[in-house]
DNA sequence: CCTTTTATGTACCTTGCGGTTAATTTGTCA
DNA sequence: TGACAAATTAACCGCAAGGTACATAAAAGG
């Protein structure tokens, strides 16, 4: 193993602290939830190895357990990291002032598309609930995260009732749980679907046709009438 | 740890054998992978421990390794077998005589009620997820055996489009898609789903609920100018 | 019966890996 | 400039857990 020089990031970025460190503890706790975060999402939490992970980080073992204290530490860090990152992705989708069926839409292809763009996550919600959700649980942040969205669908929901344009019985949260669903599994199980059925469904033609679809059975879920558009 | 008795289950049931064995090979066999899907589905490849798996079971660790070579080769039988025994609940399903909406429908929600029957299935499917599906890819007999459920819907397909109640662009592979991934989804993310958003969707109300908007979402993309049901 | 094969119990080995000890460098503040 | 804290290094430890050696009992089979 070669040496890795530490100093060429340094002497190039001593932005924020008062001086500088030989070390920047801040960036060296991000090296590492970076390197731990692919490893986790890699192998999950025992499948993991701390050895290596260290190897991986610019620093050494010693330091991974100064930070965490232990590997369950780093992987609820970890888990806790992932949620929020994502967490801003979300918020950053405005829809407010989209008309109803249209801000449905978008907000099914913007959570379809945030999914397969972050399979790291998605890799790591799946470990999370073979833990039965323990960790994610045991989390002060993560249980209280998500709402953002559903807030969003609320609102939506609301207006489209409103309108007529929406069924009565349109639920934000089942809507949720309908986008997720078929968004999650796309990524998710994408492995064992195409060893079982071939890789038709995740060519790009094969996702811009399930995108469209997924668009299609939530709009008609709840959209009064919904007529899907015919060909793609 | 206290001896076990490994003669009452033997005068009692020496059945099948030409001759009685100490212990019948085969049951033994099939207690160990009884016992070691049960460990797999809780903690995954990695995290199950040969020695307390060994311990469950009505034999010693050597049988382990002398009938499954080691831990790998386990976790493959046990993904063959699970895999296996799903089938047959598949095909035990007979549609072929129901007109095609009700047939998709009674598939449908076959689907969803044999995911929440079998947990166990769901988390070992997440597992070899985990792992990008290598030893599923690996297995002889994995990649061909769920061809059946997609036969049945290619037929139901055929006979709606025939009589055009389905539309034209209506696709077995991506109806099977739309039903697992709601399906899956139910039973693999309920505890970060409810951790983030409350159990309400897992009640029995709300399961109810999920299964007949399942339903719909898949009938609503498939059917033409289909209505769905208002209230439940 | 005597040999070969299948099945099984006990005891042991090896090492990977999570975690720690102790000392050392780097900075802060009186 | 020296005490104290924060950050970091390198070497080490213990043991859990995957895997094996070896002896042997039970069956098949000639």
């Amino acid at each position: 193993m070669e040496h890795r020089h530490m100093d060429g990031a340094q002497k190039s970025a001593p932005k924020k602290r008062k001086t500088s460190w030989k070390k920047d503890p801040a960036a060296v706790k991000e090296d590492i939830l970076t390197v731990a975060t692919e490893a986790f999402a890699a192998h999950g939490l025992s499948g993991a190895n701390i050895n290596e992970i260290a190897e991986k980080t610019s620093t050494s073992k010693r330091m991974i357990y100064y930070y965490f204290g232990d590997k369950e530490g780093l992987y609820r860090s970890v888990l806790e990291r992932v949620y929020s990152s994502l967490r801003e992705t979300e918020q950053a989708l405005n829809v407010a002032d989209l008309e109803p069926i249209m801000a449905l839409r978008r907000l099914t292809e913007a959570t379809f598309d945030s999914h397969v763009k972050n399979p790291q996550f998605i890799r790591l919600v799946m470990i999370e609930n073979i833990h039965n959700a323990e960790y994610a649980r045991k989390s002060d942040v993560i249980p209280t995260l998500n709402k953002a969205i559903i807030d969003k669908l609320a609102d939506v929901c609301a207006r489209g009732k409103a309108s007529g344009v929406l069924r009565d019985d349109a639920d934000p949260l089942e809507l949720h749980w309908m986008t997720s669903s078929a968004s999650f599994y796309n990524v998710s199980n994408k492995a064992t679907f195409a060893t079982s059925f071939g890789g038709r469904l995740f060519t790009t033609e094969g996702q811009k046709r399930i995108r469209e679809r997924v668009v299609d059975m939530v709009l008609g879920a709840v959209v009064v009438d919904y007529r899907p558009r015919s060909g793609g």
